[in-house]
DNA sequence: AAGTGGTCTAGACCACGGT
DNA sequence: CCGTGGTCTAGACCACTTA
């Protein structure tokens, strides 16, 4: 059962990506909108609003909409694992567990986890590829409530979100990332295959269950010439947020 | 004007911030706070979509909101305004132009500003600050038809947006942004007083008009010890691709 | 079973853009 | 000026969570 502003959204977003709308062209008015699909206006309003907030189309009140790119580029707008990123662009995702191990929480891992210090958590270092090319590798501390599941995971398993999931039920519904660059470590630069002090592209990120529990928290290093992130934004409606350090 | 949706907004948000509604806290049915703020459910709507979109709260069907982030998101700082963002953090923004030509379009600028190959286009380097401290090395390239304004900036000018907003009417709309890391060159590493090879977080973007028309595009390049990106994402209850393929 | 959010309708008025 | 998108209302039904 799909919603009829979905349907109507994936159906504008196919004719542009088909180029029945070109860069530059009007959209129809929401009223013709309304009576070709055959509901109210209130409903296209919501399929129209979830192209704009891709970036696909811009609004301005009194003005048509405007078609402002094609992309099919992955942005943030939704929240996805490496592998279902991996799947949406065409690509194999593979991973490799290099380490894991037990250790105390240090402050750090407290804070962000909301769990006490010095609490045994489960750390795991996985090497991920695309198409076998490595590209990530991926620093992860559990929460404690989840680190049996997680230890019941194959090693080689691409996608441990899904794993998860379909083991415990478990929905990765929230992510908070901090974007910034470091240099590659001896660790980093040999899993990678790149030379020590290369610039890595660096997310690290705290994934929350829906009513905002940390589930894991992660510190991820990508090749920045296999990945990189895009980000659409305009007036009014910006999902990317500049912060200061320290 | 202010619209009453963001009026309740903003209400909300004061209150999570003063944590009246602490993290982990469910926030009033929508029909009571429809009939509190004396306002429809629809208007209600409006208002705890925007702060879901902000990452401050969380939503399924048939449970109540959960607040998620106590974050103080300056949702209205323009990635692309370097000094509007500055002043938001409570910080003073700095800019010089340390170099400006016109250059023949090359194929890339062509590509990005929708500009014929070779048409002359103003360069400009400049290094920006945050008080005092240079943290961004920013090469610019303009379209043709606003580089004359471009030009008649002071090029100490913290807020080029703004004076060209003032001077011209130009309101940048929207921004289109590819993230990824690289080394610092001899010149950046001179600019920002860090070693070469160090690495720098890279913005490359390009900023449009409300129709979609390219104004400029640059490579930023940050300081990674200075500025980082945050954004927060959720998984969607738009299964926009989550649509069976065929 | 009751409560809640997700979806949808069929109206209405206003502010703004373009002609 | 007319057409457009932005805002708002007062209903309705359904899917889901929770107790």
């Amino acid at each position: 059962m799909t919603a009829r502003h979905e349907q109507i959204a994936a159906e504008l977003r196919r004719a542009i990506h088909r180029e029945e709308y070109p860069v530059g062209a009007h959209l129809p008015a929401e009223t013709e909108l309304a009576t070709r699909y055959g509901v109210s206006r209130g409903t296209v309003r919501q399929a129209v609003a979830a192209l704009a907030a891709e970036g696909l189309i811009g609004s301005r009140q009194g003005a048509r909409r405007v078609v402002l790119a094609p992309r099919r580029s992955q942005s943030f707008a939704e929240l996805r694992s490496f592998a279902q990123w991996a799947q949406a662009m065409g690509r194999t995702a593979t991973g490799r567990v290099v380490a894991h191990e037990y250790r105390p929480a240090t402050a750090e891992d407290a804070a962000r986890l909301h769990l006490p210090q010095g609490t045994p958590l489960l750390n795991v270092l996985r090497l991920r590829g695309l198409d076998g090319e490595p590209v990530l590798v991926e620093r992860t501390v559990y929460a404690d409530w989840i680190s049996p599941a997680v230890e019941a995971v194959d090693p080689d398993c691409a996608s441990v979100t899904q794993r998860l999931y379909e083991d415990t039920g478990l929905v990765f519904a929230h992510g908070e990332h901090v974007i910034d660059a470091i240099s590659a470590g001896a660790r980093d630069a040999t899993l990678l295959a790149v030379r020590r002090t290369s610039p890595l592209l660096r997310v690290r990120r705290v994934t929350t269950t829906h009513d905002g529990r940390p589930v894991e928290w992660s510190d991820d290093r990508y090749r920045p010439d296999a990945v990189s992130f895009t980000v659409h934004n305009a007036i009014g409606h910006n999902p990317l947020m500049r912060t200061p350090a320290g």
